[in-house]
DNA sequence: CGAATAGTGTCTTTGAGACAGTATTGG
DNA sequence: CCAATACTGTCTCAAAGACACTATTCG
């Protein structure tokens, strides 16, 4: 441009408007970064040459504090004013579960009024995946109670309402979270408005159990999400240790997207995506199954 | 649970802490929406009986204050205390482009410190599509000076290396905004990470070209989630006028993927989600075509 | 042996890509 | 007429679904 300095219509520099600039002249929300730690782990085998089945679980600690004191909430805190939100979600992830270099992505930001009795709160959500076998090194730690709870989810009641200018379809899903102890059960309401060729989603607790805060339509969008995504990416090797055959593989698919799939098709799928080894798992009353490792090469991605 | 109200670890019910609650002991950071808005209109047409080529287009505004004063930003502003994020994004929308009910999404929140030299601020981008038939409707408002720019993006180079455990893929790109008056051009810097089968995406500016602030990070993510998205949703209709020809729906998919499409394939694949109307465009110097309308019956989505 | 999982072969179905061929207009 | 787009028919190819069939172990 020019040489001359740059001045507003005040005529100040840069330099001028940065040192009287007052960044305490607007009221600021506090920003908290929630974490949806995920990993899927073997239940107990009854039968000596049954496959164990799987169940995705999603890490919760115990609030010691009001507001929801005694409640279930997601592992999370504050963002500090010198660290990334990246940071921020790294630090909780790593006090919570003592684990570092886990698979870790930002899926949304919440940032309706009224969501924390105390103050204005927005928070962003970072989903966590740990692959189970790192996650046994992982002690109780520091987290005053956290705890694991299997996750699922039910399909409850639809309908579909037409108006002016389109269509109006309210779902309402169950979210349950069960661990040995305990048992939450929250109810959400979806609701999907299609006005002008505009399709719209909102998401509404009906009934929060005993899940903390907003919490529970947190736990439930990002079980849509990864369902989403393990579909079209390879976050499914994130849950995965380093070596695995290819049923645990698809037995990690089918517990998360919650059905089942075929064989023979589920290993055409991932055939390009892994490498053989020539280790096998034995003395399980069956045929041994070879274990495969992440392909590093496999780069047609998103 | 019990009759007795819980208390926490100082004897507090909840009503004690929250009256006694100090909601300033943490600093905390500016929240922002930026807003990225989108749209696809007809440019100059040569020749009277060929189609007018369309461009992908997005608004930005002429910085009047430092910092980044006179530079190309994205529409945006605080979030106020008592707004939730989303109407602070319809508020920033009305505001610049006085038009409400289109479509709107939550894209990223970015939380680097050092974003904004005048102090910390977090910003959650929202992506909004206008059609182009309403956008005429709209003035130069209050805006001091919104301009919409031709968005496009090249590919410069790409080099992959192999590291202990996986491998670094960084890319180059260049993102170019023109305008009848003005050319802006950035380089941006996507690393993807793949260590221990864990694939990460970083992005970085290389150069800023003479656009403001993070903002061109922020275009070059919100066209690549726009380029993801076309393919397997469809927020292309909501870029189309309530009328309108296949070929045209069939333009508005290639100048937001950079690519051309094969018509009949084209066809077969939006046939569930238009309706016929009996109206035809004419007076083209060749076959007219026939309008169609979003099928709003189209229930199979995400 | 036989229960149970591991793994393959192949037929069918579906959908996308390719491309030629027909239809229709206005200057 | 002819340049240009609109629209259809059909062949090919690749991926997904379905399912039967073979392979292998260990109590």
């Amino acid at each position: 441009m020019t040489d001359k300095p740059l001045v507003n219509k005040r005529g100040q520099t840069e330099q001028e408007y940065l040192r009287t600039y007052d960044a305490s002249q607007f009221e600021r929300p506090s920003v908290t970064v929630d974490m949806l730690i995920f990993t899927v782990v073997d239940e107990q085998e009854e039968n000596y040459r049954k496959l164990s089945p799987k169940s995705l679980q999603i890490l919760l600690v115990k609030r010691g504090e009001h507001p929801f004191l005694g409640q279930w909430a997601l592992p999370g805190g504050f963002v500090s004013p010198r660290e990334s939100l990246e940071d921020a979600a790294k630090r909780e992830l790593f006090t919570e579960t003592n684990i570092q270099n886990i698979y870790l992505e930002q899926l949304y930001t919440w940032g309706d009024v009224g969501r924390d009795p105390r103050m204005r709160v927005i928070s962003t959500s970072y989903m966590a995946l740990v692959d189970s076998s790192t996650l046994s090194l992982q002690a109780g730690d520091d987290a005053d109670e956290a705890e694991w709870f299997r996750i699922e989810d039910k399909w409850l009641k639809e309908t579909k309402t037409a108006t002016e200018n389109g269509t109006v379809t309210e779902k309402w899903l169950e979210l349950r979270l069960v661990n040995a102890k305990e048992e939450l059960s929250a109810t959400i309401k979806i609701t999907k408005t299609i006005a002008n060729r505009i399709v719209q989603e909102k998401r509404e607790i009906v009934d929060a159990g005993n899940i903390a805060f907003d919490h529970a339509k947190l736990i439930q969008y990002a079980l849509e999400r990864l369902r989403g995504k393990i579909e079209y990416t390879d976050i499914a090797f994130a849950l995965m240790p380093e070596l695995f055959t290819l049923s645990e593989l698809q037995q990690v698919y089918e517990v998360i997207l919650g059905k089942e799939l075929l064989a023979a098709a589920f290993r055409r799928k991932v055939a390009d995506k892994v490498l053989e080894t020539n280790q096998y798992r034995k003395h399980a009353g069956h045929r041994p199954s070879k274990y495969y490792r992440f392909n590093p090469e496999w780069m047609e991605q998103s």
